[in-house]
Order: C-alpha cells, then sequence, then structure tokens
DNA sequence: ATCTATATTTAGAGTAATTCTAAGCATAGA
DNA sequence: TCTATGCTTAGAATTACTCTAAATATAGAT
C-alpha cells in the first residue's frame, strides 16, 4: 500500500499536478483496484472520499492515461473502458465464468507470425479466455 | 456476390426467418460491407433500401450474432461494435493509420504459452498493431 | 500572509451508441 | 380468409462518457 506522498511524487513525476482527487483515485488504482471501471472508481469514491463528481472521475482518469500512469482497455465482453495501473507491455487472461481479467507477462507467451512483409507490427495484444480451477474455496 | 435467395437459404438454415430486412443488411455485410459498423449499415440501408428503422439494424444484427451467422467485436481504439460475417476463428491487424482491420488466418500464426495449469484456455484472440506499407499509391 | 493568474472541480446539460416499448404490419399456417 | 405469431417501426429510454460554464483551489509573485 504506497501513502499518499509516495502517489503525489509519482503524480508529480508525470507532470500531473497532484491534487487530492487525483491521489485519492491514482492511490485506489495502484493499491485496491484490479482493472476497474470509472463506474467502480465512482463509487469507491463516494465510499472514501468527501466528495467527487463524476465528471472529475473521468477528467483525472484521462489525464492519467495521457501522462502515461494508467493504461486503458476495452474488451468484447464489456461496453466499459477498464483501466490498468500496469503500463508495461503485457497480455490478459478473462475468465468467462467469472469475469475476471489477469495480467499476463509477455515473457510467458511465444508468437511466431509470418504475415507478409507489407505488415509493420509494432504490437501485439493477446485476449486468452478461458475458465481459471482455482484450488478450492 | 451471393444473391438473395441464397442469402435468404442461409439465413433459414440457421433459424432466422428470412425477411427483406434481413437479408438486405446480411447480403451487404457478406459481399461489399468490411467489418461494418451498425452506422454504417444503417447508411447504406439509407440509400439502398426503401425503409429501414434504426432499431431493425440493431435488432438484426443481435440476431444474426446470437444465430452464429455474424461475430460481433470490440476493439481498443473505437467505442462502436464491428460486425464480421467471417465466423471462424480468426486474428486481426488493425492499421494505426488507417484504422483498417484486416483478418489474419490463424494458421499464419504460432502462440506457445507457459501459462499456469490452473488456466484453461478456449480460446486466444490476438490484435496485431502497427502499419501497411502497401507497394504504392 | 495576500493577491492574482491559472488550474481544477463541480453540477448539470449534451452526445453517441445502443436498447427498450408498445403500436402497427406482415406473414405463415389453419 | 382468418388469426396468431413474429417483425418492424418511431420515439423514448438507457448507458457511458464528454462538454460547459461557474465556483473553487492552488502555486507562485508580492
Amino acid at each position: 500500500m504506497l501513502d499518499a506522498k509516495t502517489i503525489a511524487a509519482k503524480l508529480e513525476e508525470a507532470g500531473v499536478q497532484a491534487t487530492a482527487q487525483r491521489i485519492a483515485i491514482y492511490q485506489y488504482i495502484v493499491c485496491e483496484a484490479d482493472h476497474p471501471t470509472a463506474e467502480e472508481i465512482k463509487d469507491w469514491a463516494d465510499q472514501n472520499f468527501p466528495k467527487m463528481s463524476l465528471a472529475t472521475v473521468y477528467n483525472t482518469l484521462n489525464i492519467l492515461v495521457a501522462a502515461g500512469l494508467l493504461k486503458d482497455y476495452r474488451f468484447p465482453n464489456m461496453s466499459k473502458v477498464i483501466y490498468d495501473s500496469n503500463v508495461v507491455h503485457h497480455h490478459h487472461f478473462l475468465d468467462d465464468e467469472t469475469g475476471q481479467l489477469i495480467d499476463i507477462d509477455p515473457d510467458v507467451v511465444e508468437v511466431t507470425s509470418k504475415l507478409k512483409k507489407e505488415f509493420h507490427i509494432s504490437q501485439i495484444q493477446i485476449l486468452f479466455r478461458g475458465t481459471r480451477q482455482t484450488v478450492r474455496k
């Protein structure tokens, strides 16, 4: 759990003025949330922050994405945008039973493609779909 | 270019009653369109069909997807759903310069993943992103 | 500390994409 | 031809998000 000061420093470092709202949102996404949507963040804020408007949630998310502190994703099973504090390149596993998204390290995956050479690939995004057999509940 | 009769037969075969609107939409997607959105289909219908409501466009698309005749996709660069008449499993290349989507045959791609065995993968969806150097315009 | 210019937050209106509703039409089978 | 069911329609509603303009907060100069 990173403290507010550390979070504020990360914001400033990325060129984002560290306001109370921004610190709260970024801290929540980094420390507590797991691939949240704007709605989840708003719900959390309603419980844990004196007062925050929906517009601020969206403004902040857009600013954090632009600053490179968050990455936004759209997945085929959802019409909402999802935010990820893991900004280094990675893939995802979508559990089709629970809807849970899990980050997958690209080092665990190898892709060999024989596309025609007119295709200049700058990025490969993989979505694994399936289910996850956790040991026992 | 498949004729209306063939298209109607495909609809019936999939358990979908072949109405004029459904035939027109499915024929357009199969024969002419390239990964269209609902909006593109509506625009086409406004030019090429006596009268079709937007609700019918959406109803029809949902019915065709449910019947397995179309597949719907959401891509990270767009907030609209995209429809694909190619319903056999394949990947996509997204040209980040033109926004064009190109189907990629899974046989051209090999993926080896060493995920923990609790992950039961039923499908792998790959999005290649980059640009395409076509020979000369 | 105080002022001030600029940045941020806010509520509410606006927009885009899609779904819903309920009435009117069309169609297939009796 | 009748009728039940299914389809289409216009328009309202919903969802997810963005915009607007006013209020508030903040950083840096004084």
